[in-house]
This record gives structure tokens, C-alpha cells and sequence, in this order.
DNA sequence: TCCGGATAACCGCTTGTGCGAATACATCGC
DNA sequence: GCGATGTATTCGCACAAGCGGTTATCCGGA
């Protein structure tokens, strides 16, 4: 197979669909698009500890997915790129699709 | 956080992103959008034993993602939705721009 | 019956996760 | 400048899940 190819889906993957391998960034992701926040805000948000989340924001940094400024003591996160949350809608539609097609199905079944 | 959004998300994560959590699934799926192939294709195509193929085809076919018909004695698969693609083309640009980014930030650091 | 494909069980391995504890970092009061 | 405090990151550990490969078995159509 393409090698050219599959060394940009390896880099793909490598880089971006691991990051929304876990619900728990794909929640984060969102939550900035809505508005950025410190990690204590989302900590509280997705009632979880500080070094969970903190983990997942590293996750989200090193693919730069998500940008840091300091703000005092605390830390502000922001979406790096809103195309994200593009990507991720078209998969929402994707999958709204594919459900009510299931749907169809079961009942035309039933 | 919201309850609503959440659970639409974890929807959204095991039906979808989960599928998309393994480089191999993201080739066959760019692979069944250049020309729908047969299974022992795939195989072929991957340098990959049919059983290891066959199971990451299950996962794509549980999700949905892919469609099968019978072609004789072998299975034709295709792609299911053409968004999908569209999706992992529009992280491939987020990609990009990340990395011509952060080329560009080595570069006024050195 | 033969062939393409699906499924299952097993193994070894890697990777990711959550959590708590410990550590850095910045700010504030003194 | 120096601790104290609130905030964020990192570390260590145990645990679960996923993947690849092999093997064997079952199923469907030619």
C-alpha cells in the first residue's frame, strides 16, 4: 500500500484521533469551545481531580490542540483550533445518521 | 456539566471516535473511499493476516462506518458515510497547520 | 467439496487510565 | 527576601483494555 499515505495516517493518528481516543478530552475540547477556563474550572466541571485533568490537558497541549496562558497563579486554556470541533460535529452528524438508520431498521423489523 | 452533552459525547466516543482510535481502521477507511474492496484485498493491501483484518473490520461494521454485500463467494466492502472522510480530512488540516506551526516556532528559536 | 470470510479463544505485549502523593510555580502578606 | 497559600504539573502504582498473531472452527456460496 501507499507508503506516502500511510505514514500521514500514522502521523494522523499519532497526533490527533489518540487525543480524542477518550471521551473525557473529547468533553474538554467542548467545554472550551464554549468558553476557555483554568483547570480548576474544568476539574470542577467534569468532577474530576486536578491531576486527572491535568493529564488529559497535557494530552491536549503536546498534540497543541489546546493553548496555555498564565493568568496569575492559575492557568487559562483555550481551543487552538475551532476545526476541531468541526471535525467532531461532522462525526455527530455521522453518527445521528447511522442511528436513525438503525432505528428504520429495528422497526421495519418489528 | 451538562448531563445532556455528556452522554451524547461518551455516545459519540464509543460508536465513533473509539473506531477511529487505531491507525490500521483509519487506512482501510481511506482505502474503501479510494475503491471498495474485498476482504482478502484489504489483507493484501494491509500485509496483515485475514483474521486481523477481519476484526478490525467487525469493529468498523458494528459502528456502522462501513457497508457489506455479498459479491459472489467474497464480501464487498465500502465506505458507509463519505463524512467521515470529509472529518478526517479536516483534521488533517488542523494537523497540518499545527505542524507548519510549530516548524515555524523551531525555527525562530534557533 | 473447495474457497473466501467470520468468529472465537488464547497469549504476550503495549498503552492508557485513574487516583493519591509529592513536587513546582506564582502570588500575597510580612 | 521569605514563608504561607492556592494552583497546576508530574510521578508512582495498580488496573483494565486493546492490539497483533496464531490456531481452530464454522458458514456461505460456487
Amino acid at each position: 500500500m501507499d507508503e506516502q499515505l500511510r505514514r500521514e495516517v500514522n502521523l494522523l493518528h499519532a497526533n490527533l484521533c489518540q487525543a480524542l481516543a477518550d471521551p473525557t478530552r473529547i468533553l474538554i475540547l467542548y467545554a472550551l469551545a464554549e468558553s476557555p477556563r483554568h483547570v480548576s474550572g474544568l476539574a470542577e466541571l467534569l468532577d474530576a481531580p486536578q491531576s486527572t485533568v491535568s493529564r488529559h490537558l497535557k494530552v491536549l497541549r503536546d498534540r497543541r490542540l489546546v493553548t496555555t496562558s498564565r493568568d496569575g497563579a492559575a492557568v487559562h486554556y483555550a481551543l487552538a483550533d475551532p476545526r476541531v470541533i468541526d471535525a467532531l460535529d461532522t462525526l455527530r452528524a455521522v453518527l445521528t445518521s447511522a442511528l436513525s438508520q438503525q432505528a428504520a431498521l429495528a422497526q421495519s423489523l418489528s
